[in-house]
DNA sequence: ATCAATCCTTGACCTGGATCAAGTAATTAA
DNA sequence: TTAATTACTTGATCCAGGTCAAGGATTGAT
């Protein structure tokens, strides 16, 4: 979303606040616009029957979320929460449309944006079928690494408990293969701080590894 | 997709021919336009390392797909292959990009396509994280039976083995759980057939249940 | 129709990772 | 700072479902 589109929306959208933990919507809820965080920090996920949580997404400032139903006509096809103190831009469908119809240039930002969300899922959906807890954990370090200027030193943006809920598996996993790691010497884990000793061996592991 | 717009991608398109089980392009391709199904069927799939399949479409006529990096201006996140002998019309990025900015609507058009797949996406991960392999194969029999005018004699379009690739479990798994769900008198399988017994029945396990 | 090849089923076994429970560390509030 | 709350770790146990192996059913080719 390039500087010039962002001042466009921003002149015809309203702000929210929400605090943490606060939702900002349900699955299920009717969608009508579209949402951009401004400040802060919120997750996209899915809870099961039985109250087990998948995060799909944690978005930071910049990014666009929750328009999926403003244009596939359906409702939300999942939930969202604000993870701390968040300002969220919302713009409802119409003003939107208009922006977009109104803005060559501003769709095929759109699609790009779309896009690159659906290769994200196709990654995700790799992650949760194709590879085990040990490589799903090394992927995520290694995004986060990227993520942080490549530095060998990153720091956890979530609890462990939700690292665990956007893997797809438990704290107690996540903290055995953190143990599992520390031992391989592939990483040193301080509170939320991980040091990388072994980049090299993480990527293995990211790709086809496992642990002994 | 409209006719409208139909016609005219058609009018600019080059068809491809493709037989059955012929790779249409490869995770880490360069992608350089957009496909769409003319006839026939394809999936789009990812392998681990150790050579597992994981599906992620299944796509029959007049579905469009490998556009991702057209859009994203990255490679290819996935394979497709020609599950028969398929005819692809293809179009090559520029001349699309040229059709898009050129025909108001269709973007709009385009967005709504990328928008349920997106939706689609998250349904499956919510899938493969939150449910259990005898919810997803339910769910996967709900899916058919309405692809196939709600009747509750439904026919599997792939075989068993492809089946259990796109639910994300093995051939031997899929015949058990076929098996446990006849015993429990939800359907009646025969080869390729299904007969749907009891859909709320088949509704519940899909949402929640476990068989016994 | 017959053979070969492929696909599917069934049984025996094994394991990754979930769950339960209890203790320890880190945060937050007062 | 200390108390209380919340987050994390560790151990013990269990089971869904994967793997391996061998037999049975379909399908396609000649």
């Amino acid at each position: 979303m390039c500087d010039e589109h962002l001042e466009k929306i921003e002149d015809i959208a309203s702000t929210l606040e929400f605090k943490s933990q606060e939702i900002i919507f349900h699955e299920g809820d009717k969608g009508d616009g579209f949402y951009m965080v401004e400040k802060g920090r919120i997750k996209v996920f899915k809870l099961s029957f039985e109250g087990k949580e998948q995060i799909l997404h944690i978005y930071g400032p910049g990014h666009l979320f929750g328009e999926v139903p403003a244009f596939s006509g359906k409702n939300f096809p999942a939930s969202s929460m604000a993870l701390e103190k968040t300002r969220i831009i919302f713009l409802p469908r119409d003003k939107f449309v208009r922006l977009i119809t109104d803005t060559p240039g501003l769709s095929m930002n759109l699609l790009a944006d779309l896009s690159m969300r659906l290769r994200d899922f196709t990654v995700q959906i790799e992650n949760l079928s194709l590879k085990e807890v040990p490589a799903r954990l090394a992927a995520y370090i290694i995004t986060l690494s990227n993520e942080q200027k490549n530095s060998d030193k990153v720091v956890l943006p979530i609890s462990k408990a939700q690292l665990s809920n956007l893997i797809g598996t438990t704290p107690e996993t996540v903290s055995r293969i953190f143990k599992k790691m520390m031992a391989a010497a592939l990483i040193d884990v301080q509170t939320k701080t991980i040091i990388i000793k072994d980049m090299d061996g993480l990527a293995d592991l990211s790709e086809s590894g496992s642990l002994p």
